[in-house]
DNA sequence: AACGAGATCGGAATAATTCCAATCTAGGAG
DNA sequence: CTCCTAGATTGGAATTATTCCGATCTCGTT
């Protein structure tokens, strides 16, 4: 998605564009990756210096609950957030020792078609997998 | 699994038994279900009111390496333990408002087999799957 | 240009987790 | 059974992540 489709879609929801959102916007937009909190308020600060932690939460929050970004929480407590490229969202392989992650190109669709009928009264708005273990370099080490 | 088939395995593998340890088993072993790290120190403290949270973490960790506990990290950042009845891993529906969280019967295999043939190079050794949204009561208030 | 709902700031408060030095103990060796 | 030591525990402090809050500011409508 472009900066463009994402601020009329910001627009639409009656969400107010600030100077702070748009560049957590760019950030998030800059590179497909996931960030810590921490990560973006330091990028922003570079534009914003003032910027603090709670505008960066509470503006990912906002962006969750509409949609727009994906909070994904790995073991050992790591919180990171992401773009919802939507059509492409996705899910890692976490090495449990150095910590990086690798997108998967797939997504257990048929399981989340059988929780719906199976749970018709449970309104599913998203879902979480994540495949642990060890990558080639820190197993061999 | 009962306790003594798990303090068997812990022998094996060379891990002291301390009191501390087998009520934190205890705790585990006693209702299916997962735990945060404070309600397992308070637990525990019943019978051992100097238990510090440092021997929860610990042990926790001890036993999450071991492949005793699993982790589950929710949405929102909440870490929570289990036990790991092996055979009857499973996955939950979690309420993003009141947080309640129900048991899934079943579990995402087909997907597990596509990622090993996919990624032989990465040693999986757990997984996540967490599915999100409102279960009725939420919903209709 | 003025207004007001909602956003931001900075710093303090809270919560969760980890660290550490001193002390203790489980369980193997004798 | 006792001794011994590697490893475990404790209590409290330190660290980290997140949220809260009163004062101030600003986006976007009128």
């Amino acid at each position: 998605m472009t900066l463009n489709e994402t601020l009329s879609r910001l627009k639409e929801q009656g969400v107010k564009i600030t100077p702070q959102r748009l560049e957590i916007l760019k950030v998030l937009l800059g590179e497909e990756r996931y960030y810590s909190a921490e990560e973006i308020l330091k990028k922003v600060q570079k534009h914003y210096p003032a910027v603090s932690f709670d505008t960066v939460y509470r503006t990912l929050y906002l962006f969750k609950k509409i949609g727009l970004v994906l909070e994904l929480n790995f073991q050992g407590g790591y919180r990171r957030f992401e773009f919802n490229h939507e059509d492409k969202h996705h899910h890692h392989l976490v090495c449990l020792k150095c910590g990086k992650s690798k997108k998967l190109s797939f997504c257990p669709t048929d399981c989340l078609a059988r929780i719906k009928e199976e749970h018709p009264e449970f309104a599913v708005t998203s879902h979480s997998f994540e495949i642990y273990g060890y990558c080639r370099g820190c197993r061999e080490s």
